[in-house]
DNA sequence: CAGAGGGATTAGATACATCTAAAATATAAA
DNA sequence: TTTATATTTTAGATGTATCTAATCCCTCTG
């Protein structure tokens, strides 16, 4: 049920309006039929609105359920790397089996011990305990910069642990500056990290948000 | 169903045996048919061995899973308490949802985090991560002490987090060194504490057990 | 040793998430 | 505009945990 709202959720920042049945049933793994029937209670619920063979929306109160997992996402996420020495490319898993687990009690106390961040280690934004909205919606890719720019890393929205972990290796991580040597026409971009150069696929410069790297980027970035 | 190993792990430590449908039923909150069912899901995997209208004992397999989720009980507890600051009375509800979801490498961080503890806030003892059974049966409680003796609290079993907290409140914890003053008839016992008196009801004394305080207590006692 | 009482089990139902197969609908193509 | 394709929904079934009501079996008492 959570997950479901989770998936709606990360689908409409991601652009989808209304967000359909097969694309919160591809990102559960789960049959459409399933994704149908969860809609319609959730419908029921009050928490999404409907419209039959077109897909869903997120109401004002499915927001809030779905920003409370998201919140404990991030929260789990940043305490698990900091605090139990997770390494930044396999925290999500963990995360994201707890985030429905834990009570606000543990949520506060994990928020106090990381002294309220409000960024988690891949850069996304933390929602703060009023659950208001976020400005969730990542900016530019690394993908749709032009070749001389220098950006700097906002955010990294691979799932993949392994491609994290060599991102992570070639020291491309939130906060990271970089220099777009060349976007080729194959897919393909270079980056000059660290006074070296790497080349990127888009599957994976396609997850890297990026904002233009001015004296100095701010911690979460709509520049 | 790990509940209901864990139940049966408890039942069977506190001298049942076998474990009764209704003592498991009464552990969980669940009717008398419910356990029944469940008792039979747990005999087709081979957990427990049962006799007909008598209960259920684990079997070693059994034991192993419940094994598990004690450890991860009390490795929850003590970190909660340790690194989160919850409270020695009330953690023990966070730990038992907990305990169902955290996976391997969560245990193994934690524990490294904790430095293997052996015992937990409690002063019930931890399984290593071998599984093997533990001596994990409760000692001599309070309420079974002569008047005079010296002794050291070994384990403070209570569930009630306001007894927990007015024990704590009264310095009695794991480790305490208690001398008992009076056994009253009327199941009442009085200990000195710090020098101060303090009179305990029989059903909190039952659930404080204790070992001869000779020159110093080890940390888990079977003394 | 026969019955009464109480705990245990069976019978039957509900709620939930999930599936496969079939029908309905929307969208894109001709 | 009509048809073909892809997506969505409906229909019907499974597995699990749970419940209530009814039946069964053990044990204790007279």
């Amino acid at each position: 049920m959570e997950d479901y709202l989770k998936a709606i959720y990360e689908a409409q920042r991601g652009g989808a309006d209304p967000v359909s049945t097969s694309r919160v049933a591809a990102s559960l793994d789960v049959t459409a039929p399933t994704a149908t029937s969860m809609m319609e209670s959730l419908e029921e619920r009050g928490l999404v609105e409907r419209e039959k063979y077109k897909g869903v929306r997120l109401t004002t109160e499915g927001e809030t359920v779905a920003l409370e997992v998201v919140r404990h996402h991030r929260l789990l996420e940043t305490y698990l790397t900091e605090h139990l020495g997770y390494d930044w490319a396999t925290v999500h898993d963990e995360a994201d089996n707890l985030e429905h687990y834990i009570s606000e009690e543990f949520e506060r106390r994990v928020a106090d011990a990381l002294g309220d961040p409000t960024v988690d280690p891949h850069g996304d934004p933390i929602p703060d305990d009023s659950l208001e909205p976020v400005d969730d919606a990542p900016g530019r890719t690394l993908e749709d910069c032009g070749e001389g720019e220098r950006v700097v890393v906002q955010r990294v929205r691979d799932r993949d642990p392994d491609e994290l972990a060599y991102l992570d290796g070639a020291g491309i991580t939130p906060g990271t500056v970089l220099r777009v040597v060349e976007v080729a026409p194959i897919g393909m971009v270079t980056v000059e990290v660290d006074g070296e150069q790497l080349s990127l696929p888009d599957g994976v410069t396609a997850s890297i948000f990026v904002a233009a790297a001015e004296e100095r980027a701010d911690a979460n970035g709509v520049a």
